[in-house]
DNA sequence: GTCTATATCACGATAGAC
DNA sequence: GTCTATCGTGATATAGAC
């Protein structure tokens, strides 16, 4: 290497304007998140910040966009190294959506929580990447419904229910605690997938194909 | 009745502002939503609304505390007026979950959505009364287990998944559409109780007592 | 690339007339 | 109970020195 400058106290960078600026929104949401406490959080006054970015607006863009990006690139991940079993597919996937909320910085989580009421010139502009995002879900669930393996009624509302499921977590879920994210995504998947109705109690309405649970 | 002046063009009532304020709140959020916004959503200046409430936080922390009285109120009507059989009660309860979010105006989805980043003493403030309404959601699924009729390995998971997934309708959910707040609760419910997982695919961990689905 | 200084504006809140 | 007028503060953003 021809120099190491940069390995301490590197100078305000984008990402590391960004890295702050996501914590910050997570915490506090976005409107209550001044440019002089982003600044104050990388080290430099407020007005450095405009030099690497053009407004507030822009900061903010950039993460939901980074937030969206994350969780794309893991979902084509499990897709490259998929098997083809159906229920493991879908743990798998989870498990990667997850790691998006909890192991890729805070730009996921800071999406989740503060995109829908973003101003909406930012709404806007990030809608289409999100609806790719949620059109990879959207395939992901046709095939398994063609497959025979989904049994929902409505697999777009199974989907978003499930969605919501997973979204929650990072209100409530702390990965540094007893259950790892692998625990966690099993649970997620099998309540999905099997439910958590006790089958005794619950001997009803499709009474079919003699299986399992 | 002695007088009908205030059946039009009613004064700045707390109920009116509060109402006109957690709309506001729900779609731009706490911090973006200015008194002035709201004051002009009511029909009157800004100034007017000191004479109702002390400051923006006491609005806030009125809306944040109707949205939990929303809830609660419809979880004991349920609990008042229930059957035994456990599906079936979970299924009421569900169905006022949502009732809260959307038929009894925006204070309880205002309070989903905005309350994981308020300011830190109007999010103090509300946590005891936000924990009592968890703490019945956490009692019942407790007398669930206790039944036999719940099968989760974590039911607290369990729940704080289903209730991830309740909240999220206020997201994609339009209560206008040819769903009902009927259907979608026994979808929900449908998905949390048996899973959408096909039973041919998934012979798999609990092949227990040779029941349904 | 960061700083100081500042322009401009909107915010929450108050005073006091009506 | 609502108004006009205003205070003090902190917001985004810019200008220009270093």
């Amino acid at each position: 290497m021809t120099t190491n400058l940069e390995s301490e106290s590197p100078p305000a960078s984008r990402t590391r304007i960004l890295d702050r600026a996501a914590q910050l929104i997570l915490d506090k949401g976005f409107a209550a998140t001044s440019m002089r406490d982003i600044a104050s959080s990388v080290g430099v006054k407020a007005a450095s910040l405009y030099h690497h970015f053009a407004s507030k607006d822009e900061i903010f863009t950039a993460i939901l966009e980074r937030g969206i990006e994350v969780m794309v690139t893991a979902f084509e991940q499990v897709e490259a190294t998929s098997t083809s079993e159906a229920e493991t597919l879908l743990r798998e996937h989870v498990r990667a959506h997850l790691g998006s909320l909890f192991e890729f910085g805070p730009y996921t989580a800071a999406h989740v929580t503060t995109f829908h009421n973003a101003p909406p010139v930012i709404y806007d502009a990030i809608v289409p990447r999100r609806d790719s995002y949620e059109a990879m879900w959207a395939g992901l669930f046709d095939r398994l419904e063609q497959q025979g393996s989904l049994n929902a009624s409505d697999t777009s509302i199974a989907r978003l229910v499930l969605f919501g499921g997973m979204n929650s977590t990072i209100e409530w879920f702390d990965p540094a605690g007893v259950l790892t994210l692998d625990d966690l995504a099993d649970m997620i998947v099998d309540q999905f997938w099997h439910g958590v109705g006790s089958a005794n109690a619950a001997h009803s309405r499709r009474a079919a194909s003699g299986g399992a649970r």
